[in-house]
DNA sequence: CGATTTTTTGACAGTATTCAACGGGGGTGG
DNA sequence: CCACCCCCGTTGAATACTGTCAAAAAATCG
């Protein structure tokens, strides 16, 4: 067997037998390559299972009527992604490549099983989902009541700060495979004024860029500008028992 | 047994065996009254439970470093509140009473039962939990791309659509105890904005107002500035099982 | 290496904020 | 029961931030 994201990330919360690793492990039933750019799932394209990003980013994003378009979250390593759409049999959101990716597929169906033979995993998932509530929530306030540089601010220390979570190395820079269309997509900015705003932390030394890749030069200073919240350091899943 | 508020929302969803019932009355271990204003919780205060409102509105917001608040959901009877905090030990929100409300209070542990002995339940908890998940991204999308009058028309319309899902009767106008800066505070805009916008709407024949209550005039209207979507009518959660 | 996309820059426009002042309604205390 | 006060809603004027439009430079892709 593959070795399986979801388990390594579920393990951070949890300290999982054996059983519930290799279910975990039987969960993700194929998988699907996309290429960057390229779409994985199409906003109300019918949807009877969810992913699991093995290698690479992606996005979600809807559009609205006027053509404008907004970005919901990123998806990196071991996150799940599409999971949003599990009420509805069409999807909410459109899922696109931020890079080239990987993913594990899971059919909804297939959760049944894991709900009822390890309910102690069913409610590890229960409250994840939640605590992806609370940085929606919290992209929310940022979007709603924070400056342009701050929520270009915060958007890059909150992907830092998950991939510093997810094991990798953030100290020589981060890869920022997005272009600043889509930062602004996911910052409700233009990109012309995503540009001024990088720019702007560039100058005032909290950040520096070169081809594609941000080095954090201040990371107080730059959780300061966005009034980041580090939430997910402080996962409590204690109560979840044995 | 008093009515059970939640398996009545959760019966909407699924049909509901009686021993399913029984559980979900018996999750509420207490009640709790709070008056209009009144901090039911504040944002990291200790948090072991979560709460179902009964009667009344709650919302739930969260303050900047630099003191603005975004107030992040409206709680409206038979929904969850509080429910967001299960990963973390203190509440990452605060929980204030929009009216004069009742809630019921279950303790966090106590759904490691539910879990373990209806794991339909369970699985029906995490595909809602998912659905408010959309809901809170719809209304990022709101806040990110929406002018300030769809902002407004946006959450009207949330609101009226989700008072008449619970039953309620919405034709002769639907109460909207929300002050013009708490309206601010949840749209990402001033009380000041937010008074033109709503005179606007007037104006323009979409909704009108008196005492406290909002009379929709024009529904088709009001979804169109919104560019609102009736997500919470489509729910699918046939694929739950028998 | 040519074509296309992305980034960068400047000038200008527009939406929303800020500041300030006034009116109305409801609740409280005398 | 009335007066007072405070909060909320309303309005106007000036300001500021972000968006729009346009064009050129730079980078990426095939």
């Amino acid at each position: 067997m593959v070795q399986s994201c979801l388990a390594d990330r579920l393990g951070r919360y949890l300290r999982l037998g054996d059983t519930e690793r290799r279910a975990l492990g039987a969960l993700e039933e194929s998988e699907r390559l996309v290429s960057r750019g390229q779409v994985l799932r199409a906003e109300q394209a019918p949807a009877r299972e969810l992913f699991v990003v093995r290698r690479g980013w992606l996005y979600s994003s809807m559009l609205l009527p006027d053509g404008n378009r907004q970005i919901l979250s990123v998806h990196l390593p071991c996150e799940f992604a599409g999971d949003t759409g599990m009420a509805w049999g069409n999807a909410p959101f459109t899922l696109v490549a931020a890079t080239d990716a990987v993913v594990g597929v899971i059919d909804k169906a297939a959760l049944r099983r894991l709900f009822a033979e390890h309910p102690r995993l069913g409610l590890l998932l229960y409250t994840l989902a939640q605590a992806e509530r609370v940085a929606l929530a919290d992209r929310l306030a940022s979007v709603g009541r924070t400056s342009a540089r701050a929520r270009v601010a915060a958007l890059i220390c909150d992907i830092m700060r998950r991939l510093r979570a997810g094991g990798e190395a953030v100290e020589d820079g981060i890869p920022l495979p997005l272009t600043q269309e889509e930062i602004g997509d996911a910052t409700g900015l233009t990109a012309v004024h995503v540009n001024r705003m990088m720019r702007q932390l560039v100058e005032e030394g909290v950040i520096a860029r070169s081809n594609g890749r941000v080095r954090i030069l201040d990371e107080a200073q730059l959780a300061a500008t966005a009034n980041h919240i580090d939430r997910f350091a402080t996962i409590d899943t204690g109560w979840l028992g044995s």
